[in-house]
DNA sequence: TTGTACGCGTTATCAC
DNA sequence: GTGATAACGCGTACAA
């Protein structure tokens, strides 16, 4: 159990001189005898000495771990972030310490709590779905501890932001099915308290009205969780009951474009030659699905990895948030497939 | 940036007490009056206090943190198993630290090292592919540190280890293959070095064999990296350039599975009807492609759960690593769809 | 009932 | 060129 880590004072022992030697020594400090240099990092090497990071985190108020706080790890998107995440926070030096809230306010809460008492050095986090009070955050930003939010951003002033450019993503794939000749096109959106939700609403409406067409309320349906069966569940009865039937389907995600593909097929309805589908985060099953899936890809690595860089720079103090009056976004890519090309 | 946690000497000043006073105070220690208690613990609260996770560290040489090492952080699978990890930990008060190792034993190396600087309890691990040598694990479990390994587990004698049934689940699939009278079958089987590829082409030819079927050895193809792509063009080959064409293919991750059923479209074979398709590992997808993919589901949460449980219970001495001769055995399932019922 | 002193591993500061 | 000491925040054996 105990690991008997060899300390800088064993080494000391061990050479007959003191720790601060020893200390110096092996950072290479100036003032010490090349000969005592040699004699402890060699013993050093023997031993297999390594400081001790929790040591060094006391001493200088520094832990070089810095916090991760998610819905959810098993997510295509989420996932890729934290990938991204921990590809540049390791090639910094630092340690990624994680938890996931499964949306839970509660335990978003206590994450941080425990967090700082783990004396992080700063946090990245993407909300709960049932965060609607931002408190617990801007308590921290206020005593200027370093937070940056990716993709769910809270709307306050003095939060830094990573996302992607969702009404722009939402706006190119309203465009490409109007393109294909689609009309009535249905939007199943995300739940209304999520900024994403809203600004990928606005670009398909503004896609619309762009193209000259109207924006019909009723073809506007909130699944508010996002699976697969509640999506076909309202797809059907879409497509059942409407006066006029709709051609086309943009989702908020791909697990509810799946739905909706599932709901055509039960209905009789051929994708892409009768309805058009285009789902949005490009999940790793839009090209094995038959026939494939239109979407919108979100650069999740490259957000883990922005988010963590910004985050690491304000750690460091290479950059100050003042530089970051206005979110830091980045493109989409609507990946066409055959779902949508008819 | 600094954070002015206060701190027990902060409290002590304030009330004009030691130090050792308030601590005592604070953990409800015999021998403090009612009083003093009362008022340390009304100050601590006013002020917000929370005890400093390092410091604690430093003095107990324990960290309440635990290590996880995988592969790959996006993959269904590993992603659903930290979920497990995640949720167990975070309910007995561990915090987790996470690395993935991109399948390199260098990363796998480095990982472990500044882990053990970090002071942590313990490590779960599920090795890269790239790993052969297991000393790196071994002088560690010599020297009595906690560790447990999941999924991809060493073969060595001192190892705990937490897997699923690899040998039964694919025995079941290949039952159920030949129960739908597919005789030709195909096994795309897993890298050669890691044992759970070992153990499923086991149970396939095993259950071949007490099938009253002849193993091919032609019929036994290596997937080595595991991706749809990769395992398309195997299939293809397979399929366009073999005597005897195959009728079922089992493959040892769904995605390989995938690729087979691509193959097949792509060659004209219909699904199931022609060409029986069993996958493993049950991801996401295998209920919204078309036809739905049979699949082997691993219990990825349990593992998770499971390993972390032996893991903090080894850590607290709550149970030997002599009582972990052999391996934790988890048992799958088989979830028929449709292609592989004719 | 409370305080003093020390140690966990490291480094910055000052002294020799 | 090297050593002694204090400090980071906390818990605890020992004193009072």
């Amino acid at each position: 159990m105990k690991l008997e880590q060899a300390t800088i004072k064993d080494i000391a022992k061990e050479l007959n001189v003191s720790t601060s030697t020893v200390s110096r020594a092996l950072k290479d400090y100036p003032g010490i005898s090349l000969e005592t240099k040699r004699k402890v990092k060699e013993l050093a090497d023997k031993m297999n000495y390594r400081p001790n990071a929790i040591a060094l985190s006391l001493r200088k108020s520094r832990s070089y771990t810095i916090g991760v706080i998610i819905p959810e790890v098993v997510h295509f998107f989420f996932s890729t972030v934290i990938s991204g995440i921990e590809e540049v926070a390791n090639s910094r030096g630092y340690n990624v310490i994680l938890t996931q809230t499964n949306e839970k306010l509660a335990r978003e809460k206590t994450s941080i709590a425990t967090m700082l008492a783990n004396q992080i050095d700063g946090v990245l986090v993407s909300y709960s779905k049932e965060t609607t009070n931002f408190d617990h955050f801007s308590n921290l930003l206020d005593k200027g501890f370093p937070i940056v939010f990716f993709d769910r951003v809270p709307e306050i002033a003095e939060s830094i932001n990573v996302i992607v450019d969702d009404y722009s993503g939402a706006y190119e794939a309203t465009k490409h099915l109007i393109q294909q000749g689609y009309r009535k096109i249905v939007h199943l959106s995300g739940p209304s308290n999520l900024k994403i939700s809203k600004e990928r609403a606005r670009g398909y409406q503004d896609a619309l009205i762009n193209h000259g067409l109207s924006i019909d309320p009723n073809l506007i349906v909130e699944c508010t969780k996002g699976t697969d069966d509640e999506a076909q569940k309202i797809a059907s009865e879409i497509i059942d009951t409407y006066p006029v039937k709709p051609d086309a389907f943009f989702a908020h995600n791909d697990m509810a474009a799946v739905g909706a593909m599932l709901a055509c097929k039960a209905a009789g309805l051929k994708v892409p030659e009768q309805v058009g589908i285009v789902g949005f985060s490009n999940w790793q099953f839009c090209s094995m699905i038959d026939p494939s899936l239109t979407s919108v890809a979100q650069p999740g690595f490259r957000i883990g990895a922005k988010a963590t860089e910004i985050l690491l720079d304000l750690i460091e103090k290479k950059v100050s948030p003042d530089d970051f009056k206005s979110s830091v976004v980045l493109e989409t890519e609507l990946l066409v497939r055959k779902s949508s090309v008819r």
